[in-house]
DNA sequence: AAAATCTGCCAC
DNA sequence: AAACGTGGCAGATTTT
């Protein structure tokens, strides 16, 4: 005899899609997760120091030709990294006036952060040096000089995954954290270039007796998901008719913001002449890193709650177009004007942290909102975007966790059981599934990982992924 | 001199 | 940055 509800099915381990509070439920989730992390703490990846080290002498060098530079506009020694040196040389000496005004830090301070200074990097030569400047002691810093002096006896380099510190079931990564090695800038990139699979000699005294063929990088990286389970969550018509037609929508919004009709953007397949979002189209690796990227950005801004100052400031700071604080709110109304099933589906986070002090997300994982019950405006309302995001976010965990788990259990298994068959999970990367693999199974195991990875919850609308492989990080793009 | 804080920036 | 969210880390500055 069944019960008259319907249970949610059980998914991998016997987990479960589940609209209310349940440890149980986060529990079996997060526990089935943690082979695969043990796997990939203890592995570690492959690093190339002589490759970190030559970066690091070309930054050295860079970094004395501006700091000459630097000096010699402003007349003085200065240190590009002290906010305090920089803020009143170009706000007062050379009297360099942010569209937006002098911003403060919250101890009164005048800020000098990115996002104020790149609005004012064409009106002296010495600001963009500034943030050049910045942008490699960075790199120099927190990578390059760093990295090597973290490997392993065979050059692995091996972070600490945790599953315990974040408020949103991610990962968080450590000691080094692996999670946010650079990709987005020219010099970035040849450190994540750096990252790569293990030269044939180096796996033979890894893995003596070694007589298969040498290994390659494989990434399965999960499609829009935050965007896909807020389109299930919400059950939005529009947004998801979008993901069931196969469509992007960080694309859609970038089109948008653009002020281009609608028509450039359903015109895929139809008119090669004027799709760019068709991926044989010569200009879209350049659409996609000057105008996708920031409209993730916008998109994900916009969802989670952002103001029409701050999307004014944030458009700014991406050099984009200079919108007033009208067409700022005209744009997040319309963004919501299209999909108002989000709007009311946050809306009802907002309304269940005030009720219940908690949201949680798909799976049943809470996250305690204490700040609606303060007296402070501002302590509220960013409880309230924490509230619309944790739900999204976690739940977007929740689909890579299952597919972690599920790979682990059944597919690293029988691979690692073969002979002469590298199959090593290194990285977890929010959406993304990093592995290390023999030639000759790369393809057909990285198949198996991305029909596991979509599948591993079932949603109104298709998750879809995407495989890349690679022998450097940075080539899987 | 070490510890704590502030400010800034890398990623998703 | 006062107000998209989640993290970790480093250099400068301040406190102990
Ligand atoms: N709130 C917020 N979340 C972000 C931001 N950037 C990334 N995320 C979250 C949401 C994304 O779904 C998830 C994975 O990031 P990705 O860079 O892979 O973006 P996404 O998967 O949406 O697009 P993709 O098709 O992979 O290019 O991380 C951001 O700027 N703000
Ligand atoms: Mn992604």
């Amino acid at each position: 005899m069944q019960f008259a509800y319907m249970d949610s099915p059980r998914l991998y381990n016997g987990v479960r899609l589940i609209d209310r509070p349940s440890p149980e439920n986060v529990r079996r989730l997060d526990l089935g997760a943690l082979p695969m992390v043990n796997e990939m703490n203890g592995r570690g990846i492959y690093l190339d120091c002589e490759e970190l080290e030559c970066l690091s002498i070309e930054i050295r060098d860079r970094l004395e030709g501006l700091e000459d530079e630097i000096d010699g506009m402003a007349g003085q020694r200065i240190n590009p990294e002290s906010s305090q040196q920089v803020a009143p040389l170009v706000f007062h000496e050379l009297a360099l006036h942010p569209p937006g005004g002098i911003k403060f830090t919250k101890t009164g301070k005048e800020s000098t952060v990115d996002d104020v200074l790149s609005t004012i990097q064409d009106l002296h030569p010495i600001v963009p040096m500034i943030l050049e400047h910045r942008g490699l002691v960075k790199i120099l810093g927190t990578y390059s000089d760093k990295m090597p002096l973290l490997v392993d006896e065979y050059s692995r380099v091996h972070t600490t995954f945790s599953a315990v510190t974040t408020s949103t079931g991610r990962l968080a990564s450590s000691d080094p954290n692996v999670q946010n090695i650079p990709v987005r800038s020219v010099w970035g990139k040849r450190v994540r270039d750096a990252f790569r699979s293990t030269p044939i000699e180096v796996l033979r005294e890894m893995t003596p007796g070694y007589h298969g063929p040498p290994t390659t990088l494989s990434a399965i990286d999960l499609s829009q998901i935050e965007m896909v389970w807020a389109a299930h969550l919400s059950q939005d018509p529009i947004m998801m008719g979008i993901f069931d037609r196969g469509d992007d929508i960080h694309t859609r919004t970038a089109l948008a913001m653009m002020r281009l009709p609608e028509s450039v953007c359903c015109c895929r397949g139809k008119n090669p002449d004027h799709d760019v979002t068709g991926h044989g189209c010569p200009v879209w690796n350049e659409f996609k890193i000057k105008y996708r990227l920031p409209s993730k950005t916008l998109g994900f801004g916009i969802l989670y709650g952002v103001t029409p100052k701050g999307l004014v400031l944030q458009i700014a700071a991406a050099g984009g177009p200079s919108w007033s604080m009208d067409e700022a709110e005209e744009f997040i109304a319309k963004w919501f004007g299209v999909y108002t099933g989000v709007e009311s589906w946050v809306q009802d986070q907002y309304a269940r942290a005030r009720r219940y002090g908690m949201v949680w997300c798909a799976f049943g994982r809470v996250r305690y909102i204490p700040e609606v019950r303060s007296m402070l405006r501002g302590v509220v309302n960013a409880g309230l975007r924490q509230a619309g995001n944790q739900p999204v976010t976690a739940s977007a965990q929740g689909t890579i966790k299952l597919a972690m788990a599920q790979v682990m259990d059944e597919l690293v298994a029988e691979y690692q059981a073969y002979n002469d068959v590298i199959c090593w999970p290194l990285l977890q990367i929010h959406d993304e599934l990093l592995f290390e693999l023999s030639t000759n199974i790369a393809e057909e195991f990285s198949q198996k990982v991305h029909d596991v990875m979509v599948s591993a919850t079932p949603l109104s609308v298709p998750v879809r992924a995407g495989i890349e492989t690679g022998e450097l990080w940075g080539d899987l793009k």
